[in-house]
Order: C-alpha cells, then structure tokens, then sequence
DNA sequence: TCATATT
C-alpha cells in the first residue's frame, strides 16, 4: 500500500523522542523477505490439519516485526484488529522487564484477513519504524538463535554481495548491513539471519575467518547477542514507566514532581533539566486533565473522505507517538465513512504535535480539520 | 563489538 506522505524526523522530534544511542535509527539495508504460507491439504471440512495432525495456521498466523517499542499490546491488537477477526495476537515482550520486544504474532480467523494484512499494513510507518507484517514460519526450536553477527566486511560489500557469501550455507530471512549514519557508508558490519540454526552453524564454520573475494581482510561471523541481555537504559526507560504509572494524583508535591523529572532525565539520556511542560509530564503520569478521557486523548479528525478506513487513520497519526485505538464512523446503511472519525493518542505532546502538523494537512482532494475532541462533538 | 524474527 501506498504510503500517505514520506515521514522524516522533523527537528521537534529530535527533542521530543531522545533516544540512546542504541536506539538511534541507524541507516540500514534490508531485505524484505515475505515467509510463504507452507503448503498444507486442508481438509474439505473444519480447519486445515497438518500432516502431524496439528492445526495449521500457516495461512492465518503472521509475525510482525520492528514495532515501535512504546506500542502496546492493545495499541498491536487494535491495530490488526481492524482489518478483520483475530483468533489470537500477542505482542512478545522481556520476560523480566516486560518490555516489548518489537515484534509480535497475529492470528487471523480468515486467511484472506491475513492476505489483507500483509497487503495493507506490510511497510506502514509507525513513529521511525516501518513495520513488516509476513507469514510466520512454523515454531520450531530449529528456527532461533539463527542469527549471526558479520564484522570485517570490506565496505563496498553491499548487502546483496553479503547474502550471495552466506546464500550457500542455507535459507537467509533477514541481512542487514550496518551503515554511518551521516556518510551512509558501510561500517562493515551485519546481520544475517538464517531460517535455520543448523544453516547459521555451519555458515560460522566455512566463513569465519576467511576472506571473502578480493578482500585483503578476513571477516569474522559469530552468532549475534541475544536480546534479552538488556542494558542500563531499558531498565532505566522501565523503571520510568512503572513509577510514573504510580502517580494517579495531581503533581503537587514537589518531590514528586523532582523524582519523576530525573527519572524522565534517566531514562532519556537528557543532561539538563529537562523542558518538559507539566502539561506532558501529567500525561505522561496518566493524570487526567481536561480534555482527557480515561484512555488518553481523543483527536477529532474530520473531511475525510467516504472511502476512509481505520488504516488511513493509522497512517496519519501512528508516526507522530503512541496511538491506542482509531476509529472511522460510518453511515450504517451504506457502511461508507460520514467523514469524520476518532483517534486516541496516550501522550499529549505527541497528540498536539499531530493535531499541529495535521490540521490543515491535503489528504487527496480534502483538507482535513484535526482538533482534539470536544464535548460538542461527543454528542454527534 | 550488535539491530532486533518465532509465541
């Protein structure tokens, strides 16, 4: 699908979204490898059985890769929700800290919803992500820690030339070289990804250590780090949000108030005192002002065309933060959109940031009108 | 000397 306008990081988020080091969007190469649905003889009535005789979902199940890492299990399932009837979702998170892990698994009740899926959301930008919906592969304890760590490539080995390197040693799902951020050239580094340990096994065996083609330096390839192994900063950033979740009052105490700024300094890396308004800081701590609704802040969004959907709603405003739940009205008798709809956004900076840059903002032939939702607009 | 893909 279409993407509605190009997102970049405006200088504002620079501010508003700090991010570590390791969090810094790096300039990546990657393939975009869908997993084909495995082939399986369904039977002409009930669910399709494997040969084992195991469900198959092969044709429902997706995963979903390089989510944001603020989106939430509800956010995840709204969002697939809202191309059909899922049979099952779960955003995978840190056993220990509960953090997503940016990836996750839908299960659709309707193959074709899958097929949907893949062909409306595959690519959508969220935040700085772009998201990768493709077909899970069966689970399997020979599909993990596949993953290999590539250093020592000469830097003009582009991405391709890297997975021609690996291609003989199996099936490869993901490659990634690593790039400067502001040069764009190869730091020499990369991921490959097989679909089988046994595969990233014996790449480690026939590559380590040697020199690729031409190239005056060997590479070493090793299996990546796990995930789990998190640093200082992701407890710090989980540390944030499970005591600024505590804070269900009014920020009038001022220790209160100093503890949650320097946890907000810690988790985000900011050297001074950090800017932020008791406006967002209140949001942030889930405090109710008005305007708010229990669930976040609620954006009105009218001019839109009949032909909306909740996808566009997505689009729109899923790269400005933390979208919880979209919402198109439509006409019951013709189930076209009456041109307006609803968007829920948890943080208010990033719900005023999106009603700044929408409001006004040409999407087809309409110009829309964003504002937050009033209780005028609550009766309609 | 490392971004995140198997519930």
């Amino acid at each position: 699908m279409a993407t509605l306008f190009k997102m970049s990081r405006c200088p504002q988020d620079a501010e508003r979204y700090p991010l570590s080091a390791n969090e810094q969007i790096i300039s990546t190469m990657e393939t975009q490898v869908s997993n084909g649905p495995t082939s399986n003889s369904g039977l002409p009535n009930g669910p399709p059985l494997s040969a084992n005789g195991a469900a198959d979902d092969s044709k429902t199940n997706l995963i979903v890769n390089y989510l944001p890492q603020n989106m939430t299990q509800e956010e995840f399932k709204s969002l697939f929700g809202s191309i059909g009837e899922i049979e099952s979702c779960k955003l995978v998170r840190d056993k220990i800290t509960g953090q997503s892990l940016g990836y996750g698994f839908v299960n659709y009740v309707d193959p074709n919803d899958a097929d949907k899926a893949i062909n409306t959301l595959n690519g959508l930008k969220l935040q700085m992500k772009t998201i990768k919906v493709s077909y899970a592969r069966p689970s399997s304890a020979s599909i993990r820690d596949a993953n290999l760590y590539v250093s020592g490539l000469p830097k003009s080995m582009s991405q391709k030339e890297m997975e021609q390197l690996f291609s003989q040693y199996g099936r490869i799902i993901t490659s990634r070289i690593l790039v400067d951020q502001v040069t764009g050239v190869s730091r020499g580094v990369g991921f490959i990804r097989f679909d089988k340990r046994i595969e990233a096994e014996e790449a480690i065996k026939g590559l380590n250590g040697q020199k690729p083609l031409g190239a005056s330096e060997p590479i070493t390839v090793k299996f990546a780090n796990n995930p789990s192994q998190k640093t200082g900063q992701a407890l710090l950033s989980h540390l944030y949000q499970t005591t600024a979740r505590r804070y269900t009052g009014p920020l009038h105490h001022q220790t209160q108030r100093f503890r949650l700024d320097n946890l907000l300094n810690m988790a985000y890396g900011v050297k001074r005192f950090s800017p932020i308004t008791i406006d967002s800081m209140t949001s942030l701590a889930g405090v109710n002002l008005t305007g708010a609704s229990s669930g976040g802040w609620c954006i009105f969004v009218y001019n839109l065309s009949p032909e909306a959907d909740e996808s566009v709603l997505w689009q729109l405003f899923g790269p400005f933060g933390a979208v919880t739940n979209v919402k198109v009205i439509r006409d019951f008798a013709t189930n076209k959109c009456k041109g307006f709809g609803f968007v829920t956004m948890t943080n208010y900076e990033e719900a005023a940031m999106a009603i700044a840059s929408l409001n006004g903002y040409r999407l087809g032939d309409r110009i829309l009108q964003v504002s937050f939702k009033t209780s005028k607009q609550h009766k309609a």
